[in-house]
DNA sequence: CGCAGTCTGTCGCCCAGGCGACAATTCGGT
DNA sequence: ACCGAATTGTCGCCTGGGCGACAGACTGCG
């Protein structure tokens, strides 16, 4: 799957691909597992080979928000900069996963030597820095119910299964943590795909969310809301 | 002023730096005009020579949403990923400024030949990824109190004047600017700038604010609030 | 130095949606 | 296959803060 262009080991060429791996380590993770948390102290950057991450932060009053979602071949970790204060955000699996670490020494002189992967970080990062802009306007502009609707439009064009018609979403998500990536609270995630269900845009079967009218789904986004 | 990492210019070997402008071009602006719009075909990587910009977008019923203040020395534009949908940011000059203009292929290639510079160029990505990751937290988070508290004491932190015990905003901000950073309604701004002021936290003279008591700030941020 | 246009302060109404409380389901681990 | 734990569905109450409407204060341009 021409995986967006985050997919930053896919987009990268055969033997550089092949270099980066060399120098890294491999971990397995099981579900539940976290790469790093926040406060962490240790240093390096990441690449996911397989599997799914979770992003997120805990805020003091313990409400979790989620900040993306990491799928097979994206960087990360490079990101954190003050080394002084650790790791940022938590980093969790959402299922069987495995990681590549490579120290920060090693990826930068790795991006030092081969200028075409250094392009590709950057566009990487470019694109979450887009991604994070659009997430930041919405919840500014939008109200509950389009920032639900927005989240799974998008979840469904950049990381669903196309199937006659319907799209199914990669992610399992509770309710929880939908609402966890919208700031909207779960109860009322629960009436807005309730409502969603009823006007048969979409249907959860085993946590599994697909949509089965995208057309519908976009226009009830795009009547009140942004791009 | 050793300004923040997200000082381009200011971090990058003076050899380098003069390189870079080498192949830039300049333009000057006024207050108000723009250096670019959403939509905008036109390419480009920019350096803020002088002056001060301020980074928007404006939702589909009229609200501004204010993503960043950019400050001298900061590179801009790079991230503007999919050219083919144009800019995705308006950008205004909040006061007379100049803008260095280098092609994006002029800036690739000096990032290529100068692996230091693209170093520098990742680690400012980085900052930004993660004061928008900030800001992102904050705006689920924190209630419209706290959201406009931190962003006063995020604004003296990084971009104001100390002056004997107090800190002067280095910005210019209307109560309208503050509600647009902040997702808070203007009457509200108003109203909780008023609280502060009562409370003797800060004082505001010709529309600049200068915090008296950084300490009770913030204490105030934190009584109900995020990192 | 005056005036038009902006910005600030203040009220009051009103509603989206947060929150607590359960009951009913559904998971997933052993 | 079973059982405890996690998730989903549903109510109703209650409040933070959005929004309209002005009046008064700046402010900066002509």
């Amino acid at each position: 799957m021409a995986n967006a262009p985050t997919d930053f080991l896919g987009q990268l060429a055969t033997v550089e691909r092949a270099a980066l791996l060399r120098l890294a380590k491999r971990r397995l993770l099981r579900r539940g597992d976290f790469v790093f948390r926040v406060g962490d102290k240790k240093r390096g950057a990441y690449l996911l080979l397989r599997g799914r991450l979770k992003f997120f932060r805990v805020t003091p009053d313990g409400r979790e928000v989620i900040l993306w979602f990491c799928f097979a071949g994206e960087v990360f970790g490079i990101s954190e900069v003050p080394a002084a204060k650790g790791r940022r955000v938590n980093v969790e699996a959402c299922e069987e996963s495995e990681v590549a670490v490579v120290t920060d020494a090693a990826f930068n002189r790795f991006l030092d030597d081969h200028p075409s992967a250094a392009r590709l970080c950057r566009r990487t990062m470019a694109v979450r820095l887009g991604t994070l802009t659009n997430t930041l306007v919405n919840l500014v502009a939008d109200d509950a119910y389009a920032r639900v609707a927005k989240l799974v439009h998008h979840l469904g064009m950049h990381h669903g299964t196309r199937l006659n018609g319907t799209i199914t979403l990669e992610v399992v998500l509770t309710h929880q943590e939908i609402a966890d990536m919208t700031g909207v609270n779960r109860q009322t995630v629960t009436r807005i795909l309730g409502d969603l269900r009823a006007k048969r845009v979409l249907s959860i079967q085993r946590r599994r969310i697909r949509i089965d009218d995208a057309a519908k789904l976009n226009q009830l986004i795009h009547s009140t809301a942004s791009p």
